[in-house]
DNA sequence: GCCGTTTTCGGCCCGACTGTTTTCAGTCG
């Protein structure tokens, strides 16, 4: 079993376990400890084969036992034993709001319920609400929720999610008596999905905040109202998608918004390691105050938080409990990438292929953003579907470049490719054609289901190629639609490394590909990392943004990207005469 | 199930809201 496969099922064995009605702690090491596989740097087979996995915080002897398990047979005993006693179908009853794991164990040991269309049917008869501990009420929310999970999808994209997260910050900004208002969770962070939008506010008085957020117009339905926090359902339709979200609001008084906003910030693992310095210190955290026994330390700003913690600021991005706090605390964050600090972009499509803007007009709008250099990287021969380029077309579209740059002023298109990996891991066009590129790209489009150990040594073998600059979108996953193609990533940065070649961080928000956690093992190995949109119309040029937001999670500073360079070293580095 | 200069047992982050209770359990973030 891969990392990603470990994490899953020990993710999957605290779920059952919570369904059996096990111990809180218990359960939580089996997430604590999928999450923490998840995210662990460097190779999983080595690090199980060199015993290194009893060194890692969280993993005592049984949890390793069950991982080495997991990891050589596909199983353990302790899921076996789960999955005997645990009906399938109550896994897809705790995505309903409002039942846990306690609730769907109740209504399976007394009324037998063991899927989501049983549930339905002892709702609908009413057999629900005589249960002990339920109500009339509790049944009607589990009849909404199960209509609510039918049209809603767990997560969403980043790019429908945040300009919905920002729209809502506007409107409630414009708010008489919000004194000051920011997003938290998840988008805050920037991470590349989220399950909803959280909204933070200061002010004196709550109430008519409260209702005026339940009554925007983007409301569909109100969860729950109180007097500090309120949850609603919004809907909103832009560029033609109906993008539906929970959105949670919390009205804190103005001396509480910096603790609240850290608190809200999160991410939970965060704040929890935030709250153990508290504690160290003899001291409490939560989101109204820095406390002592007698007196609360006044924190007008997260910075002042974080330094009566003994912390530098750490930005939202970092907060995932992978190091920030230990780096924080020795004054040695790295100063992120940010989206002024790129020059121009690579992997860019034109009508050549599969875009829907010429040449000249990717090269204008890229000017407008402000960028030195635009990068274009066409399909490759081989991929008809997308119109990939004949040897001549190649050509015609270098002559083309040339005469353009004849004649913009302070600005260079380069001339690249986006070159399909072959099946057997040779490139798309012979060494002559493309000696003549400045650079190229090489991705793979076709045969996602090789095996493991053929797709790796696939996209190596192109890796090692001469000709090859960087690598595109290195999983080819697409968010909560497709999984990437199997792959050893850890030996593809290894030989990326070793042959001095760059990785993409593929900016299309469905793609955000290469994943966060292996940025920043990329960047540990000293791979440059490229920050591209793959874009395939002008509008799409600015997604690189969501990119940077990927970098900054991976702990990049600018010296990490290669496209924050300006175009004099640009062109030195890939040997391109000026 | 994990962890340890309060160390091999007894802790483990903390508070809001809801619904079903009559003082609290469950869920959520």
């Amino acid at each position: 079993m891969t990392k990603e496969e470990v994490a899953a099922h020990l993710e999957l064995i605290g779920t059952l376990m919570e369904l059996r009605g096990d111990d809180a702690f218990r359960t939580k090491a089996y997430h604590g400890a999928a999450r923490t596989i998840e995210q662990l740097e460097g190779d999983f087979d080595t690090l199980i084969a060199t015993g290194k996995l009893a060194k890692v915080r969280g993993i005592g002897e049984t949890l390793r036992e069950v991982i080495l398990s997991l990891a050589k047979t596909g199983t353990a005993d302790v899921l076996e034993e789960l999955r005997a006693v645990t009906p399938p179908g109550l896994i897809a009853m705790l995505r309903i709001p409002g039942l846990g794991p306690k609730k769907v164990r109740a209504l399976n040991t007394s009324l037998g319920i063991d899927s989501l269309e049983t549930l339905r049917v002892a709702c609908i008869g009413g057999k629900v609400a005589g249960l002990k501990g339920f109500g009339e009420k509790t049944q009607q929310k589990i009849l909404d929720g199960l209509t609510f999970i039918e049209s809603v999808g767990e997560r969403v994209r980043i790019d429908q999610s945040l300009p919905l997260g920002l729209m809502l910050l506007e409107r409630i900004r414009a708010l008489p008596g919000v004194l000051r208002a920011e997003l938290c969770g998840s988008l805050r962070r920037r991470r590349e999905t989220s399950k909803d939008i959280d909204l933070l506010v200061a002010a004196e008085d709550s109430a008519p905040i409260m209702q005026a957020f339940c009554t925007l117009p983007e409301v569909r339905h109100i969860v729950g109202q109180g007097e500090t926090k309120s949850s609603i359902v919004a809907e909103w339709v832009t560029h033609g998608h109906r993008i539906t979200l929970g959105a949670d609001l919390r009205v804190v008084k103005p001396d509480q918004f910096a603790s609240a906003l850290v608190h809200f910030t999160g991410s939970k693992e965060h704040n929890i390691r935030l709250r153990q310095l508290a504690t160290d210190r003899g001291w409490k955290l939560n989101e109204y105050e820095l406390a002592g026994p007698n007196s609360r330390v006044a924190c007008e700003t997260e910075a002042d938080l974080y330094a009566a913690l003994g912390l530098d600021w750490i930005a939202p991005e970092l907060r995932e409990d992978t190091g920030e706090i230990e780096a924080a605390t020795q004054h040695a964050l790295p100063k992120l990438v940010e989206a002024s600090d790129i020059r121009g972009v690579f992997h860019n499509h034109t009508t050549y292929s599969d875009g829907v803007n010429t040449l000249e007009e990717m090269a204008l709008a890229a000017k407008a953003l402000g960028f030195e250099y635009l990068g274009i990287g066409d399909h490759s021969q081989s991929l008809t579907v997308a119109r990939g380029l004949s040897p001549e077309r190649v050509r015609h579209q270098i002559a083309e470049i040339d005469r353009l740059n004849q004649q913009l002023d302070g600005f260079r298109i380069l001339k690249g490719i986006e070159c399909d990996i072959l099946k057997n891991g040779d490139l798309d066009y012979d060494d002559d054609l493309l000696a003549e590129l400045d650079y190229v790209v090489i991705s793979v489009h076709t045969y996602f289901d090789l095996p493991i150990e053929e797709q790796t040594a696939r996209i190596c073998k192109a890796l090692r190629h001469p000709a090859t600059t960087m690598l595109g979108h290195a999983t080819g996953r697409l968010l909560l639609r497709r999984d990437g193609y199997k792959v050893n990533l850890d030996e593809v940065l290894q030989t990326a490394a070793e042959h001095r070649k760059m990785i993409e961080i593929n900016a299309q928000p469905s793609r955000l590909d290469l994943d966060w956690i292996y940025v920043k093992r990329a960047k540990a190995l000293g791979i440059p990392l490229v920050i591209n949109p793959d874009a395939h119309s002008t509008d799409e040029l600015a997604l690189f943004r969501y990119g940077v937001n990927v970098a900054r999670r991976g702990w990049l500073t600018p010296q990490n990207v290669f496209n924050t360079l300006p175009l004099p070293a640009i062109l030195q580095s890939l040997r391109i005469p000026a």
